[in-house]
RNA sequence: GGGCGGAUAGCUCAGCCGGUUAGAGCACCAGCCUUACAAGCUGGGGGUCACAGGUUCAAAUCCUGUUCCGCCCACCA
């Protein structure tokens, strides 16, 4: 490739082109691809792998980005970087899908058997692979394709099948009957994270149980489902509810069924809640069961699997839907004078997070793993500082929630996952086999028909929480695991710090003895405009059409009618973006950049497309300064720029942007290595926009424009391409396509090679003492493996403290020219003065700069000036410019200078009352004291010198 | 009910191991197509840092309480 002319360049950055050459560039040079043979220290990440039917979400862009920064980062850092990338089978999302794409086809997957459907499963699932990895790759992200995972492959089955029987054998995972979610609808138990509770208006009935004895008295009992009457075994009161003391171990009859039974005592009552009498159906409700479990009743299942009653109802009710059941039951009870009362009662309902069918607590065999000793191991890894987690808040909640776990139910009954390697005896003497090798164990091969497999298969996460060392070969002890393993860091959302990252805990440390991670970083979670409209008194949500019908999305401000609402990103909502038409419109470094730069700490993230768009302008304006430099520096040869910065030639503003480039760089280290992303971007955003490109670029302009290759024309187009080469190293992780882009285009120019092409190293400084560090990065074929910026010390006060000076004249007189109203064309002559030679003399060697950087026609600097016949006053310490106009803008200047007047009395109002206070004076630290002491001699200095202004343009 | 977090400019946020006239981006106003960039440049307006107390010479920053908002966990039969 040639090397394009900047004036070629166009003026716009152009991601998509970019895009597609580096990705292809990256991959040909297997760039992302890690070797499990280095030495140098290992650095590496699993990534969440996302649901594999899944398509990509802002979630998944930012969950993503931030692990390709991090690993970007470190790559650059010269570490041996793996990031394994991956999907997950996610039994329950994925066979939900299935089962509505076979039900839209007139088809079931029970006529289809287990196999069919299972095959068919696949079928969609290699489908579907290549649509999520694609836009993985889409992103940027930096993984190791070779590398890549499957949750349900091969590797991963044989890894479950091992750490199942491990848990099993150590007696850690066990079956056992349990008060489940049962979700009717999918079939399936579900755990208690999957369920989703939402407040509803419902209903209390109170039903009268008649005693017994004949007495003619009632129990009277209030519940939400009336219809679990028929699974009632007992009423229970408190014990020390003086009310029933007399009753307990009194029979009631329990209505509709002709059955008798006990009232027993029991502390979980509430005396205060309805009667103080509470229903007692362990097999369908959790508190129930507990309650059972210590007073020894029976269980009575009524519901099939569907949720129909079975045939331990009454014959009436048999196969009727469980709502259908309750009309009855309640019409029934009515009728038989039962129902002493109906009352409305808010509850919340447990729904299927998938099937939104309602749950129902049911008692069936599960299989469980027993969680206190692997939580225990979790809990004080995390107590240690084995593992961090960041924000730190989180480990609170952590503990909190480790602390009271219940066993972890980990069976479905589902198709569509690992099926439990478990096989039983068909003669029911209950004898299991557990076997983790392939195929099926030798007792069940040498006598098939008198074994059956375990029906479930396990819950997901499962199989996830073996995802940081499965991924890398367990149990097998492979070269991967023994390089990169336990992974250094392990990004994800905070939702899932329990579904997932206590389970990968709690697996490794029983597994494998070790950490899976030494750190974990959660990141907030991505939350979109929904628009109200105001009706009356309540809200109502602006559909997603008529939204984009009336374009809001484009609109600054809502229409008065309406309300912006930030809220979890949801279809029905339509506050969804589209990471892919974020991509189309701005480049996916535009969406990056803002996806990180809004992660801080523990909170939501509120985007929007102004917000992605505004970093598309920062990107541009990167790009902007790139063709002026590449424009600027068209007379550099590669030896002289390789050669390295020399003292020799530099002016005080190339010293400063390199000490305050140090600066950056040590900032956006400082800031990557402690996770506070929005600082990374923050300190290179301030220090490219407000200091390279307003400041230096204009500083230099007169002497790049030197056509005589002079000393200093050469030292301010070395620092030029010095500066912009480590900007975009510090900026590579974060927006990789712009940066690589740019990069070849000064690489290819300054080196000569084309971008696959290696060039040596810098050399290494030859005359120490008169060359400063920055050597360049370009040895490396991509910018992807360029090493990271390591000048982190290099600071000069005199040059900042000069620039500063230099920024506080032409701030002035720009001060003056937009509040006086004086176009840019018309020159205008300025007089400065200073009781300082030191300062004048700076002052008139950067006459050139001041004329152009503040539209000053002549620059007169001298001890002391005569009051011009009119001129605008600016005042600061020992230093006073006059800015000559016209006449005309007498009184304009007046009101000018009142104002700025104003402004310094307010000031010295508040610094005087400190300085008053003998308490301040006697007690707060001298430098504090001496600082106060300056400000107030300033501003009293400045608003004498104003005064004096303001009584001469009276005069 | 328990826990965690938040409240700073119109919007989104930074600052918070106490000490500048409280900052940024977007939005707003005025003027500029100044040969890197109008996706830009220059200037400007806008905040009693939720409220009430307290500690301190000094509080956006530390402590207590109140109100409101968000999230997580448990759960009312």
């Amino acid at each position: 490739m040639a090397v394009t002319p900047a004036s070629e360049l166009p003026k716009n950055f152009q991601p998509r082109d970019a895009e597609d050459r580096w990705r292809r560039h990256w991959e040909e040079h297997r760039l992302f691809h890690a070797d499990n043979t280095s030495t140098a220290p290992a650095y590496s990440i699993v990534i969440p792998p996302p649901n594999v039917t899944g398509v990509l979400h802002l979630g998944h862009g930012l969950v993503q980005t931030i692990q390709d920064v991090l690993i970007r980062h470190h790559r650059m850092l010269g570490e041996n970087v793996l990031w394994v990338p991956g999907t997950d089978h996610a039994g329950i999302a994925t066979q939900h899908v299935v089962v509505e794409k076979l039900r839209a086809e007139g088809r079931t997957r029970q006529e289809m058997g287990r196999e069919a459907f299972v095959a068919e499963v696949w079928k969609w699932k290699h489908e579907y692979h290549a649509r999520i990895t694609n836009q993985i790759k889409l992103l940027g992200c930096s993984v190791d394709w070779e590398r890549e995972a499957f949750t349900l492959d091969e590797p991963r089955a044989h890894a479950v099948r091992v750490a199942f029987k491990m848990l099993f054998d150590q007696g850690l995972v066990y079956r056992g009957k349990y008060m489940v979610n049962w979700d009717p609808v999918s079939l399936t138990a579900l755990a208690d994270d999957e369920v989703e509770y939402e407040d509803e208006e419902g209903t209390l009935w109170h039903i009268k149980y008649p005693f017994a004895d004949g007495s003619g008295q009632f129990a009277v009992v209030a519940t939400t489902r009336p219809e679990t009457l028929l699974g009632d075994v007992a009423v229970a009161v408190n014990p020390t509810d003086e009310r029933y003391a007399a009753s307990i171990g009194q029979m009631v009859e329990l209505p509709l069924t002709g059955r008798r039974i006990p009232i027993i005592a029991d502390d979980f009552v509430k005396k205060d809640f309805g009667s103080g009498m509470v229903k007692i159906t362990p097999a369908h409700d959790p508190n129930d069961f507990a309650c059972g479990q210590r007073h020894g009743l029976v269980l009575i299942n009524i519901f099939t699997d569907d949720a129909r009653l079975n045939e331990s109802a009454p014959e009436d009710y048999r196969g009727l839907d469980r709502y259908d059941a309750r009309e009855r039951i309640v019409a029934d009870l009515k009728a038989a004078g039962l129902l002493e009362r109906i009352e409305k009662h808010p509850h919340r309902v447990g729904r299927g997070y998938r099937s939104k069918a309602i749950v129902e607590p049911r008692i069936s065999d599960q299989w469980f793993v027993k969680v206190a000793p692997l939580a225990e191991r979790a809990v004080r890894a995390v107590r240690d500082g084995e593992i961090r987690i960041a924000p730190k808040h989180q480990e609170n909640t952590f503990f909190a929630w480790m602390e009271n776990l219940r066993d972890w139910c980990i069976s479905r009954q589902l198709w569509w996952g690992h099926r439990i390697p478990i096989w039983h005896a068909k003669d029911g003497s209950g004898t299991m086999i557990c076997w983790d090798g392939d195929g099926v164990p030798p007792e069940v091969a040498a006598n098939p028909a008198a074994w059956e497999q375990d029906n479930d298969v396990l819950d997901t996460w499962f199989s996830s929480g073996l995802w940081p060392f499965s991924t890398m070969g367990w149990p097998e002890k492979t070269a991967d695991l023994r390089t990169y393993f336990p992974t250094s860091v392990l990004v994800t959302g905070h939702d899932i710090l329990f579904f997932w990252v206590a389970r990968m805990m709690m697996m490794s440390y029983g597994l494998t003895g070790q950490r899976p991670f030494a750190d974990v970083f959660l990141h907030g979670l991505i939350f979109g405009k929904s628009y109200y409209r105001r009706r009356g008194g309540d809200m109502e949500l602006v559909p997603p059409a008529e939204r984009m019908r009336l374009g809001l999305d484009e609109m600054e401000q809502p229409p008065k009618d309406m309300e912006v609402k930030w809220e979890k990103m949801s279809k029905s909502k339509g506050n969804v973006i589209d990471p892919i038409e974020m991509f189309d419109l701005f480049g996916v470094d535009s969406v990056r950049i803002s996806l990180v730069a809004y992660s801080g700490q523990g909170r939501t993230i509120e985007i929007d497309r102004q917000r992605i768009s505004g970093y598309r302008n920062f990107i541009n304006k990167l790009w902007n300064a790139s063709r002026f430099v590449l424009a600027a520096t068209e007379s550099i040869t590669p030896e002289q720029f390789r050669g390295g910065i020399l003292a020799e030639g530099l002016a005080r503003e190339d010293r400063w942007i390199l000490s305050r480039l140090s600066e950056c760089i040590d900032a956006a280290t400082t800031a990557l290595s402690r996770y506070e992303f929005d600082q990374y971007i923050a300190a290179i955003y301030r220090f490219l926009w407000d200091e390279y490109c307003d400041w230096y670029l204009e500083l230099v302009k007169g002497r790049v424009y030197l056509k005589d290759g002079s000393c200093t024309s050469v030292a301010a187009k070395v620092v030029l391409l010095s500066v912009l080469e480590q900007v975009l190293r510090l900026l590579h992780p974060v927006i990789p396509f712009a940066t690589e882009e740019i990069w070849h285009l000064l690489r290819e120019r300054l080196t000569g090679a084309a971008a696959g092409e290696k060039v040596p190293e810098a050399p290494a400084p030859a005359e120490a003492g008169k060359v400063l560090g920055f050597r360049d990065g370009f040895h490396g074929i991509s910018l992807c493996v360029a090493p990271w910026p390591t000048d982190r010390t290099f600071r000069d006060p005199a040059a900042c403290a000069e620039i500063d000076f230099l920024k506080v004249i032409i701030g002035g007189i720009r001060n003056i020219r937009g509040e006086m109203g004086v176009p840019l064309e018309m020159k205008i002559d300025v007089l400065a003065q200073h009781a300082d030679p030191a300062t004048r003399s700076l002052l008139e060697s950067a006459a050139p700069q001041v004329q152009a950087l503040a539209g000053v026609a002549a620059l007169t600097v001298a001890e002391h000036h005569a009051p011009a016949p009119f001129a605008s006053t600016f005042v600061s310490g020992a230093l006073t410019l006059q800015v000559l106009l016209p006449a005309a803008l007498r009184e304009q200047e007046g009101a000018r200078l009142s104002k700025e007047l104003l402004r310094l009395r307010k000031g010295w109002d508040v610094t005087s009352a400190k300085l008053s206070n003998e308490k301040f004076a006697n007690s707060a630290p001298a430098p504090v004291v001496e600082k106060e002491r300056e400000k107030l001699r300033a501003y009293e200095s400045d608003m004498a010198a104003i005064e004096a202004k303001l009584q001469s343009l009276k005069g």
